[in-house]
DNA sequence: GACAATGTGTCACCTGGTGACATATTTAGC
DNA sequence: GCTAAATATGTCACCAGGTGACACATTGTC
């Protein structure tokens, strides 16, 4: 297909992007998001405080930059998941998808996961980022099953359904200490919500 | 029963309480969330914007008083259901209760969902408060069916997906903008996330 | 190489939120 | 009813997140 090549413009912006979010989630697994200013991200890097605005609107935007990013792939998921899977079953295997990337690297995972069920304000943002995807998984239902075939409300159940399962695996997965392995438990969580 | 005689002390309090809660909810609905200042909602009030954040931790809690207010009311409604209902249905009834403040001042509920889904940021902190309904419906679940016959993880799914389903009508309610009854909405929501 | 477009830094400023301390008011003991 | 402890409020100084305006620098285009 159509390899875009990047301009040069598009390759630094994106890297300072990539150093703001790792000097800022580290300084955050070190200290706590409360205790870290802004100052204290763009500093050491040279960038002023200004510019960071410029690339997320929050300070907390900074945790769910990847979050954000990774909605586009799973809509696609979805879209092109197989045509004799039942709305809900799509939808949980499109979400499963997502587990690779706690296999990868789990470690990173589990910071983040610790971070957010430790900050009840990123909590906040992160569910505000949750209903965008949840949006846009309706959506993306809606289309692979035919605009008559569903409701918007039914949609936005199945969606909401799966994605409060994978949200209530996450949060045994921390109460568990991280010690048990994420996908089995994401898989009792699917099925026990699917009834 | 054992009548609470308020103390003074009590008294004043609460009825401050209620000012500001007033003053800001009208500002809010009149001038949008973000353009009210705090100093705005407490001069014309004659009130400190430090006491302002006594009684509210930040400016987002005034909105969600209520809320907050009412979720011991639906703990103990799900405690007392039925023997016989299915935790599901247990927890759709004790929910359905909440139906009854917004028949009752209909043009404040609808102002009130209006707010929400015109400000993100409110959306985030009404789902933090969410989530503390959710872990407390949880627990009461939990209590309601005997610690060995649910699963916390299940407890949480139950309760998640109602509150999923209370939601999605929610918003089905203010995309048809409030022409159609909320109640009927409910009931067909909690259907369907009943499978 | 010149000009337009876009990104970055600087600065001033607003607003939400907090700690510290003084002052007023309620409560409780007598 | 007076006094002393307890608690609520006001004032003030200050921090940190966030934004608009403008100048400067860098990249893209012809």
């Amino acid at each position: 297909m159509t390899e875009k090549s990047p301009s040069l413009r598009e390759q630094q912006k994106a890297a300072t992007r990539n150093e703001l979010i790792r000097m800022g989630l580290l300084l955050f697994f070190e200290n706590g998001f409360a205790n870290t200013t802004v100052d204290q991200i763009v500093e050491p890097l040279g960038i002023a405080k200004r510019t960071f605005f410029r690339y997320f609107k929050a300070k907390e935007d900074l945790v769910f930059d990847f979050y954000e990013d990774k909605t586009p792939t799973l809509v696609r998921e979805l879209k092109n998941r197989p045509k004799d899977e039942s709305p809900y079953e799509a939808v949980c295997k499109a979400l499963s998808t997502q587990l690779d990337l706690y296999d990868v690297n789990p470690d990173w995972a589990w910071s983040l996961v610790c971070l957010l069920n430790e900050n009840p304000e990123l909590m906040g943002k992160g569910f505000e980022k949750r209903l965008t995807r949840e949006q846009a998984l309706a959506a993306a239902l809606i289309e692979r099953e035919g605009k008559n075939k569903i409701t918007p409300l039914k949609a936005r159940i199945i969606v909401g359904t799966a994605l409060i399962a994978w949200q209530a695996a996450l949060d045994e997965w921390y109460e568990g200490g991280g010690k048990s392995k994420l996908r089995p438990i994401v898989k009792k969580a699917f099925s026990i919500a699917g009834q």
